[in-house]
DNA sequence: ATCAATACGTTATAGCATAACATCGCCGCA
DNA sequence: TGCGGCGATGTTATGCTATAACGTATTGAT
């Protein structure tokens, strides 16, 4: 099912070329091998992809898995998530499963309140093996 | 308070001095942060220091911090933390909080029951600012 | 004494990310 | 129409983070 996400239409090129790669990709790819895929398509600097990942990291069409210095598109046909999301990462296949935890967030919250805390961004990432990967195993 | 943790006694010359380092920072160091200092010890390569903090990591007394790729020394006098812990990581002054909150750890156990996914390690940072950044500002 | 396991030291290299500067295109507006 | 701001782009150079591959030294058990 790694295919064509409902992609907006007021990206630049740079823009819609990263996340296309990031839309086919079965597993989070890092700047560069998004880089080496990109290059039959004229892209040949680091920063031209820096610079893409960012916007669309910004307007959450992509996230960053900061456990392993890469990228993935957001799962999420139509991006409304909002707040917290957790990543489960497969150290087999390299999938990842992104979900959101209402109860997690609003303890989060508690404690951010409690402590005089001002959260402006969370990230949590869950590694391990997921369900088919035990299976074949 | 950023002063002598109880520091076990079985450790390597290059594991005490890294432990060291990190318990008299005031904030997350990288691994070349701590290879400056250290130099005047006689600590020459990033490897030397990588492989004293995989040992640390491994045994508990220190831990990484993704969002940063840099390590503090663990806040809990014996090391006696098992399981999840959140990192709240202060933008103003650099400084880690660190917590446990067993609903999250259950949740989490949770999600991973149900989607038959096996959790190895998870890590779960807070990014913001804390409550004296705030107040000074 | 020997062997295995672990730590150490060193050089080289791989992988991730940004600084700094110049150019271009678009859009609003005088 | 032309000016000016803004954001995206392109390019070169550089800096930061991490590991590979090799050899030596120390330790500890049998």
């Amino acid at each position: 099912m790694a295919h064509d996400h409902a992609m907006p239409t007021d990206l630049t090129r740079n823009q819609g070329l990263v996340l296309g790669a990031l839309n086919h990709a079965p597993a989070p790819l890092s700047a560069y091998d998004i880089l080496d895929l990109l290059r039959s398509e004229g892209l040949r600097a680091p920063l031209q992809i820096y610079r893409a990942l960012d916007k669309l990291v910004e307007r959450g069409l992509a996230h960053r898995l900061e456990s392993l210095n890469a990228f993935v598109a957001c799962a999420d046909e139509h991006c409304h998530r909002k707040g917290l999301i957790a990543f489960a990462i497969c150290e087999g296949c390299g999938k990842v499963d992104e979900f959101a935890d209402p109860v997690i967030e609003e303890r989060l919250g508690n404690w951010a309140r409690e402590t005089g805390f001002k959260t402006e961004r969370t990230t949590m990432e869950i590694r391990g093996r997921c369900a088919e990967c035990l299976k074949a195993a």
